[in-house]
DNA sequence: CCTGAATATCGTATTATCGCGATATATAGA
DNA sequence: TCTATATATCGCGATAATACGATATTCAGG
């Protein structure tokens, strides 16, 4: 029976505790990818997506990838995923 | 396949994403209930430790019952109970 | 090596959360 | 009903999160 460390999994779920970053969390898991993208169907300033982005990175819920000049992102298959699953 | 409410959840989750309120779910799971045991433990202000208990009831993850003069508290055994398995 | 599209970072005003002492409420027992 | 114990609520200063325009960075193609 492993132990919690309280500090650092609560930092976690703070990450993805917003609406938008849930929603983004949801829209990669189904494959919608670049930032552009993302930005136009959630109607929201690039800048506002990008700092959503990157505290979903920080957290480790995300990774990010090239492709030609677009950054694509993708959900880390582990704890992210499974936290979805219950949500829904 | 369900849809998720994103603001609806990522209520929930903001309330259980405290390290306190994390501990506090944990030490329920395994047992402890009443208020003022669970002050003591966590050697925090009475009032801290009622409004964190608020906050946990108030998003549904916990909910008190009386023994005698003592308020205990008990984990809604759903999502919550899932979400920590997870962060284990 | 410019240009423009894509993305990240900065600055900052606004709003929400936190922690905690003080105070209120509830209730069992004398 | 008075008291003591247990718990909740209030008030508020301190701190952190949010949103977003402005600006900087990156890089492919010409």
């Amino acid at each position: 029976m492993k132990k919690i460390n309280y500090e650092k999994e609560s930092e976690f779920l703070k990450a993805i505790a917003h609406p938008v970053r849930l929603k983004l969390i949801d829209m990669l898991l189904s494959d919608e990818c670049c930032v552009t993208e993302l930005t136009e169907i959630l109607n929201l300033p690039q800048s506002t997506i990008s700092q959503h982005l990157g505290i979903l990175k920080k957290a480790g819920a995300l990774y990010p990838y090239k492709s030609g000049v677009k950054t694509c992102y993708k959900v880390k298959d582990d704890k992210v995923t499974r936290i979805m699953e219950i949500l829904k």
